[in-house]
DNA sequence: GCCGTTTTCGGCCCGACTGTTTTCAGTCG
């Protein structure tokens, strides 16, 4: 059982303990998810190690819930999880997963109307039906069908955070299978597109038979859709809740770079390649370069490209949109890459709602190779979170000399930067004094309420926050949540030409959830001169690992390592700053 | 059910917003 689907049963029995009305358990579960949702290792290797009481240095998990884990690892359940389910045997994340829509919610729904699923819920409200249950009217109604059909535009799509640890996953397990020499993600995952409707595996195996077999028998499997020598197709129950499809193809070793090629896309990228090859007297296909009947390259990707005059477009930007004619005129821009950021930039400890102490976190970038880590946690207005007021980002600031004194005793050559992230006020002020701000290394700020204001009323809101001579980058832009919130009204040109006037950075914000700037905004903003910074928006040591998504993101905006500042040395970064 | 500059027992994040109310429950962040 992996991190994500063990954290996903914690977190249902805490909404399970919150329909029941029980105090603390919920919020008791839901901890001990979000800690083992942040760790940087495997719970399964964790009580390997230690047993039980291993398990119980994970942040939120005492004696109880570790027990509860060591259940869920051994049987794939635990008894209390199964009496609650029980009692409300419904589908909770795809239910909660509705804006507006929560446990309380849930319970009557089900108690009332018998609702269990999204098509239930869906059925009942255009039915008329919830108006009539206490407290919920016709305007209630009318957002739940908004958020279904929000939800629905989202196709039925995952985020790539979501599924690209679970591909990972299961191609090691492959790679593992005798017989198997290579296996390689393809398709919209190896393109890292923002969200993934499946899931496409290509393996080079001596016995393609028991390749096919491993996979269509895997714990995660719901359905076989296919099972033949060198195709399966499966449907898997994603740690998210509800399925994604998952494709394997067996291909012989002489013609992987065409199947990579040709599973890999976009299909309109494939569509152009392929005029090129018919231009030249050539015909393209999964199998290979042909010219007649004699193949002319198929080994690998590359040796395609180059027969047919042009470059290897990295995946990521293969969608035809330009860079077909740069790959022939051999004018790709040279991306940034995923090694190439020294340092984070938004990360949140302890001190307000991140899971972590602030030497945790500093210790995991350690190791993660950054030279410089920016402490920024929340700010006052946002009360749930504890956010600082000026006193208590003051003793922050101490406390963070304390530890870069003791990180240089130690000659190591981390340096921790002193931030916040400051709240926009409704007029465009901040929620720190500027002599405060003055005093922080970097000071990033983002809007937190009144999403809903008009695009004018918005996009002036930002606009005064980033004449602040003092902040330095304007964190999550446009404040979408993928597949559950949409950006909020802001004219996104005048934003970006407000940073170029103030020499404000934009934040591409890597967190999953997130990916805000958007590839689109990324693009205007780097044609604009604008300069942005990639972060991971980390609320535990596991989430410092989001990086690698932002600068995916940023990739498929063509952006290149001169755009993205936190791929400079720390003197040079900080002097790029207000 | 967790945790300890908070006391190993007794606290536990809380303000804004919304839609339904007739004084507030539920949801969100």
């Amino acid at each position: 059982m992996t991190n994500q689907e063990i954290a996903k049963i914690l977190r249902e029995t805490g909404e399970l303990y919150e329909m029941e009305g029980v105090l603390f358990k919920p919020r008791a579960y839901e901890k001990a998810a979000l800690g083992v949702e942040g760790l940087g290792r495997a719970v399964k290797d964790i009580y390997k190690s230690g047993g039980a009481k291993a398990l119980t240095g994970i942040t939120g998990v005492g004696k109880g819930i570790a027990y509860h884990i060591e259940l869920l690892l051994k049987k794939g359940r635990f008894p209390e999880y199964e009496r609650l389910k029980k009692k409300i045997p419904v589908n909770i994340s795809e239910l909660s997963s509705i804006e507006g829509v929560g446990p309380k919610m849930i319970k009557v729904l089900y108690q009332k109307l018998k609702i269990k699923n999204l098509a239930d819920l869906e059925r009942a409200t255009k039915a008329g039906k919830l108006r009539y249950l206490p407290r919920m009217g016709e305007k209630l109604e009318q957002k739940i069908l908004k958020g279904i059909e929000f939800k629905k535009e989202g196709g039925g799509r995952f985020a790539l955070g979501e599924i690209l640890p679970l591909a990972r996953e299961i191609k090691e397990r492959l790679l593992k299978v005798k017989g198997v020499e290579t296996v390689e993600i393809a398709g919209s995952l190896r393109r890292r597109q923002e969200t993934i409707g499946d899931l496409d595996l290509l393996a080079i195996s001596e016995n393609p038979d028991a390749v096919s077999d491993y996979f269509t028998k895997m714990h995660e499997v719901a359905h076989v859709y296919a099972h033949g020598d060198t195709k399966a197709m499966v449907r898997l129950n994603s740690p998210a809740g509800g399925g994604i499809d998952a494709d394997l193809r067996v291909v012989p070793r002489e013609s992987f770079g065409a199947a990579l090629q040709y599973f890999t896309g976009s299909k309109d990228h494939n569509i152009e390649v392929r005029k090129i090859a018919i231009k030249k007297g050539y015909k393209l296909n999964e199998y290979g370069l042909y010219r007649g009947k004699k193949i002319i390259a198929a080994r690998s990707e590359e040796e395609i490209y180059e027969k047919l005059g042009m470059a290897t477009p990295p995946p990521e930007i293969r969608l035809n949109d330009g860079e077909i004619e740069a790959a022939l005129k051999d004018k790709l821009p040279k991306l940034i890459g995923y090694g190439e950021l020294r340092g984070d930039l938004q990360v949140q400890t302890d001190w307000t709602d991140g899971a972590n102490s602030i030497e945790e976190m500093v210790r995991e970038a350690e190791k993660l190779g950054h030279e410089y880590i920016a402490i920024t946690d929340h700010t006052k207005s946002l009360a749930m979170t504890g956010g600082a007021d000026e006193k208590k980002l003051l003793k922050q600031m101490a406390e963070i000399d304390k530890i870069n004194h003791k990180l240089k005793i130690e000659n190591c050559k981390l340096k921790i930067l002193k931030g916040a992230e400051v709240n926009i006020l409704k007029d465009g002020s901040l929620d720190i004094k500027n002599e405060v701000l003055a005093k922080l290394d970097v000071v990033g700020a983002a809007v937190h309420s009144l999403f809903n204001l008009s695009k004018a009323e918005q996009t002036k809101r930002i606009v005064k926050a980033m004449a602040n001579p003092h902040l330095d980058i304007l964190f999550h832009p446009t404040g979408r949540i993928i597949n559950r919130r949409k950006p909020y009204e802001v004219d996104m040109e005048t934003i970006i030409k407000t940073a170029k006037r103030t020499g404000t950075i934009l934040e591409i914000d890597a967190h999953p959830w997130r990916l805000d700037l958007k590839d689109e905004h990324i693009k205007m903003a780097r044609e604009a001169g604008v300069k942005m910074v990639i972060d991971t928006d980390a609320h535990s040591v596991g989430e410092l690992h989001y990086l690698e998504y932002g600068i995916a993101q940023a990739r498929r905006a063509w952006a290149e390592k001169k755009d993205i500042i936190n791929t400079k040395p720390l003197k040079e970064f900080l002097s790029m700053l207000k």
